[in-house]
DNA sequence: GGGTGGATTGAACAGGCGTTTAGTCTTTGA
DNA sequence: TCAAAGACTAAACGCCTGTTCAATCCACCC
């Protein structure tokens, strides 16, 4: 049952969800019949799926450890060995959407708002007029882009090759993210001024969507 | 002929490209048959349609215009009332990544370089060490965290939705991403400053992906 | 030892898919 | 006016899908 479990989320993460349930069977070594004993249905999988993917996520403590990079903290998972295919799972899994994308993006979200809140309070990043809009902006960009790259560049989403392929990614974009993060884009204040000027302070920030 | 590609645009847009031939023949006011008749197969479809969203992207010349924002040029593209299947089309081809979703992404990366050495030239915005790689950096990010976005809330992607979806992700990060773009994100310059000590000078930036 | 229950299988089913084929209808051109 | 050509349809084909069902195997317990 677990060997099926596993096999269904290296197969999911690696052909995406539309993959068969007699692959993923014979991946497992046993019968499609047999995938729908245990789990009822494709959906009843999938669910399993997405319970055990966000518990691991959820029980492992990994943090965005890279410059504000989101897409640090699936580097990072992708770094244990034996969690390289959780990774993938989980990159599919936002592709498509679904309570585990969800989930999954709102635990990176409020990750990311501590270690800003962190870096505020130790002196090192910029307080912020919207600490929580922040974080989640950062956070869609980071995990948004990966996304992108990923749809643009499938061949190099083997299970093997992924860890490559984040760190690829990383030597990519660390000197424009560096810039941008210690240099900012714009040469004066006023796009932002004139905005504050236009638009009240944030209460608590806006609305989650 | 034209009437079953734009009902095969609109369809993908909304259900992505699982959508079944007999739906979109249905959508078009014809027969399974003569979709194929026409387009060889369900392949030749999607390339046909693939050749007239590019084509319109490329006609119109769509310039990403709203503060360095890459998903400016998608509003742009979705406010013009009739584009807004092409807008939704474009996402979807773009998730599902592809020839359009390449050169799609490329015409992006490339006007907003265009874009970004304008504002240098006019002295708005700041010189990078590598623009070009700085282009595909924004792009990405901008692009991906829409993509993300829309994978997270499929309901708001009606195509009747999809403008006041993009205008209401416009009103939450407008606020991150100034701050960011004026003022940065770091305190200090030393995560950059020893980047550049150990990386030698891009020469002509990183290696396309 | 017999039986009870879960694991497992292989075959079959119903439905959807893209595609093929044969044939009809409609339009066009000499 | 007749015929050729393209638009179009309805039905069927083969394939793949998730799912069901009956039967078998195997382990465990009284």
């Amino acid at each position: 049952m677990e060997r099926i479990r596993d096999a269904a989320v290296a197969r999911f993460g690696r052909d995406g969800f539309s993959a068969g349930l007699r692959t993923i069977a014979t991946d497992a070594g046993v019968t499609a019949g047999l995938v729908i004993h245990h789990f009822g249905s494709k959906e009843g999988l999938r669910q399993a799926c997405d319970d055990y993917v966000l518990g691991v996520i959820r029980s492992e403590k990994l943090r965005a450890a890279t410059s504000g990079s989101a897409a640090g903290m699936l580097a990072q998972l992708a770094e244990i060995e034996q969690y390289g295919p959780l990774a993938l799972y989980a990159v599919r899994s936002m592709q498509a959407g679904g309570e585990l994308a969800t989930a999954f993006v709102e635990h990176m979200v409020q990750d990311a708002e501590e270690y800003l809140a962190a870096g505020v309070a130790a002196g090192t990043i910029r307080p912020s007029r919207d600490p929580a809009g922040r974080a989640r902006y950062l956070t869609f960009q980071g995990m948004g882009s990966l996304m992108l790259w990923i749809s643009l560049h499938p061949e190099m989403v083997s299970v093997d090759d992924f860890r490559t392929a984040l760190r690829e990614i990383s030597d990519q974009i660390t000197l424009p993210a560096l810039e941008l993060f210690t240099e900012g884009l714009f040469v004066d204040r006023t796009m932002l001024d004139s905005y504050l000027m236009y638009v009240p302070d944030p209460p608590g920030g806006p609305a989650v969507p």
